[in-house]
DNA sequence: GTTCATGCAAATCGTTTGCACAATG
DNA sequence: CATTGTGCAAACGATTTGCATGAAC
């Protein structure tokens, strides 16, 4: 959710900066997912006076850039559900609503996704992207 | 993330409210997932000087109870990835640890996982929670 | 030299918590 | 009456933003 700075929606012609150079090599270092303050913690070694500010800025270009992701999911606050029976979901990424999924969650469905050996699944999510019905017809 | 309320980790005896019956009450009559902010402005017309603590507290207590669940993902904290290209998480629910899975995201691992008509999927989401090989280990 | 990136600090947002008082069992 | 639940306000943690200065191009 990072704004673009520049006028009229044009693409924004980013200068290159020491440091987004380095958050974007250290994220290709590790396969460890890591987080904004691990980044942080990380930097101020080579950057004493690096800010969170700009290890966050910089995240928001490099995702804009398509050259990392975060694994975000949806909004950042919770959403409650009374129907407590596992199920799957479907959220619109334009209006945000959140609906359930007929299809009961079976282990069967996983067919062939499986974890490294030595893991243990306790259970799993599906979550489904896309329009809703009322998105759709009104783009 | 509540914490029980009570010495030796013995059940608590929660009281009744009707702050928390209205909560629970409101919850079952939608399925629009609604957010702890929802809740608060619909209460607080029947309970004027309702408090968003209230609101999170009974939230805790209610999901501890297994009458409602949260739809939220893994930790509050966004985490990165360089690895640009789709894939499905493990996410060991004892030391937070995300794991890519090999399989690549594909419409066919779906099977009869469907929308209801008139939805449009873009993306989904894959994610196996359970314990990583460590912490297995090392329970 | 114009514009973007930085550091700093303050601000924001969702959520949590400490406290004194009210309500429950 | 022993405790839990409440409202209030302050605290919290992750993230964002305004501003003056420094770096890219």
């Amino acid at each position: 959710m990072s704004a673009p700075r520049q006028k009229h929606g044009k693409k924004a012609p980013y200068r290159r900066s020491r440091q987004r150079d380095r958050i974007l090599t250290l994220l290709r270092s590790t396969d460890s997912h890591p987080t904004a303050n691990w980044l942080y913690a990380r930097l101020r070694k080579e950057f004493p006076d690096l800010s969170m500010g700009t290890v966050y800025r910089n995240i928001g270009i490099l995702v804009e850039q398509g050259l990392i992701s975060r694994i975000a999911f949806g909004s950042t606050f919770d959403r409650l559900d009374a129907k407590v029976a596992p199920h799957y979901h479907f959220i619109c990424e334009q209006c945000g609503a959140i609906h359930d999924l007929d299809v009961a969650p079976n282990k069967d469905i996983l067919g062939r996704i499986s974890p490294p050996k030595g893991f243990e699944v306790r259970r799993h999510e599906i979550e489904l992207y896309g329009l809703c019905a009322k998105c759709t017809a009104r783009p």
